[in-house]
DNA sequence: AAGTGCCGAGACAACGTTGTCTGGGAGTAG
DNA sequence: CTACTCCCAGACAACGTTGTCTCGGCACTT
């Protein structure tokens, strides 16, 4: 039951090799033949070998193959994502996931918070642990680090959000074209006054839905009224305060573009709280659960974490496997999904209104 | 730019321990002492070792450390989930990751989706990875496999359903109380005719929440129509199919309990459809974002998941410190939140109504 | 029948690091 | 001034595995 006490050197219960080849009777090397499939070795002793393994129960010690192999291969990449147990993270974790577990690959992952310091802090752990690659959403505006961290001999995929100071691989939906989509699709619906709600500045998705909004906006010869353009928005609650700020003003914007997840939820909780969700027009920049369920459902700019993932999980393996082609660019493209909040049609409220609103 | 094609031997760009060594004209144990912050080096050396690991940009390998090391720690912990990317799953890593980085510690996650020979797939890879400790979701109902596989010497901690065959600190909900709780919430309420919606009956914590609401029944005093028990329930459409069936019935519960998060949609769902989100009571066991946001409001007996992830966490380091007292059992407490769907009062409906529902 | 070639199995070294042991230098006490 | 102690740095081996090389044996060729 507990760990036998042999009075031999190994200190651990486990067998190593040299175990199972002294049970098998032949050579520690033929024992690493058969674990490793080559085709030369006699089926009859790989045969003793499989036997002795199985008694013994050895597991094959990864860490001492890598260091001896000449590929230094881990079997093992690392994933950085915002945050794991977030919608769009956990669903680009589990494609890159899948894409790896076709290959017999693990995945390391970790949550950055939008924090500069912790990317590097992870980019260095992973380092340490000789991942054979890494897909990674960008927290800082400066990745060259990782030239030196992993020394050119580990690829680099981004997702989500360019890198910079490293040439790699990039996985980046269509943020400007989906952004400008659904300014459009407002003003389409005869929306004038049209507010834009968004994430940190810094984070370049946000910057480029901002772009897409301010493009559709020029396109339809309309003037941008600078005080309806609401950045750095990066959770529900400041993202609700902001929202009833806005509508409460004396002149209301009709229709609100939020660029992101959260800022969508928190326009939602206050048009609720204003009863004001059949009257002000919403669409969100990310699709989520339960968006079609709301009253009324939310129109959303969907992305698609999980082609988002399964593209940067299969360029990644293509470079650990060899290409050194040029880096590409992949662009994923978004899609306008009408439910109803953004295809209300303006309703312009007078003071009395927006009193009455408040009562 | 490409990799320095040095006449040595070395084959990669990287920095071994002996370079650095080299680079500050000491003895590689040397480096090894301040890398590993022995405090008996020499400061003006140790303040060498470091310029050199600086300027060669030296970054240990922990393979080859955990490999000669006595303790045999990887510094790497395995969380296998039923998948990464619900909610509930996301959420327990993310606390489980939160414990591990406080630590130094990094995770290697895996998705089961209720697979048992993918858990021992997965079992095998991290052995093979010599994972210090595994937290598990089991997918299949017996894991003394992993005696053999972690030959005792790799703790091991159960997460939301219970392990078989083998001894180890197990963190649950209260899924039987929870479950008699919101079933006694429904009776409270009036409610006589009242479904009970779960999960494969193959998982443990479905079974438990089935347990806690005929527990509940029969304590009022209540018969228990069973076809109003509808078990191995796993996806929305599912749910939601089978929901429309019960409320076409001839006579329909007035109540549904639904014991999992995905039953729990697929019902509001029907409820939709049918327009009976205001007519039929809801509890669903285990909350989920959005829930106070529909109409009615969703009342759910709330897990917390990241609770549970933090207490597996915090066992499973201790064991991985060296605590070798008996197993223990967490138990992490429920909680009731109405918001109106479970408030609803019993709405007897004729066959008549039934008609007009269907139109 | 002898020589050649080939193939499969084992011996040995090495991957990058740390545990252990040794030696030398400095400091202290007699 | 000598001898002893203490402490720090380095030499060496080892962790579990795989790459390389060698050797023995068998089959085939002439």
């Amino acid at each position: 039951m507990s760990s036998e006490p042999t009075s031999e050197a190994g200190r651990t219960g486990r067998a190593r090799m040299n175990d199972v080849a002294r049970a098998a009777g032949v050579s520690l090397k033929t024992v690493s033949r058969v674990v490793n499939g080559v085709q030369s070795v006699n089926p009859v002793l790989a045969e003793q070998v499989r036997e002795a393994i199985e008694a013994l129960n050895y597991r094959p010690d990864i860490g001492a193959s890598t260091l001896r192999r000449s590929d230094r291969r881990t079997g093992t990449i690392a994933l950085l994502l915002e945050d794991v147990s977030n919608p769009f993270s956990s669903a680009l974790h589990r494609a890159v996931e899948d894409e790896a577990r076709t290959r017999g690959v693990q995945v390391l992952t970790g949550s950055l918070d939008e924090d500069p310091q912790r990317e590097r802090e992870l980019a260095r752990a992973f380092t340490m642990r000789r991942a054979d690659g890494l897909i990674i959403v960008p927290a800082s505006d400066d990745q060259s680090y990782l030239v030196d961290e992993f020394q050119g001999d580990t690829p680099v995929v981004f997702v989500d959000r360019p890198g910079h100071g490293l040439p790699a691989d990039t996985v980046l939906a269509t943020n400007v074209i989906g952004a400008t989509e659904a300014t459009r699709h407002l003003i389409d619906h005869g929306h004038r006054r049209i507010a834009y709600l968004g994430d940190y500045t810094r984070i370049a998705t946000a910057r480029q839905r901002h772009q897409g909004f301010l493009d559709a906006m020029r396109e339809a010869g309309l003037e941008t009224d600078p005080t309806l353009i609401v950045p750095d928005l990066h959770t529900i609650p400041a993202a609700e305060s902001k929202v009833m700020d806005l509508l409460h003003r004396a002149e209301p914007p009709t229709a609100l573009f939020t660029g992101q997840n959260l800022v969508t939820i928190g326009a939602v909780r206050a048009l609720r709280r204003l009863g004001l969700h059949r009257t002000v027009a919403l669409i969100g920049f990310d699709d989520f659960p339960l968006a079609d369920l709301l009253e009324p459902a939310v129109t959303v700019i969907a992305q698609d974490p999980a082609m988002m993932g399964r593209i940067a999980a299969q360029a990644l393996f293509s470079r650990i496997e060899g290409d050194d082609s040029p880096p590409r660019r992949h662009w994923i493209p978004t899609e306008l999904i009408r439910r109803g909040s953004g295809e209300l049609p303006p309703r312009l409220r007078t003071a009395d209104d927006r009193l009455a609103d408040s009562l």
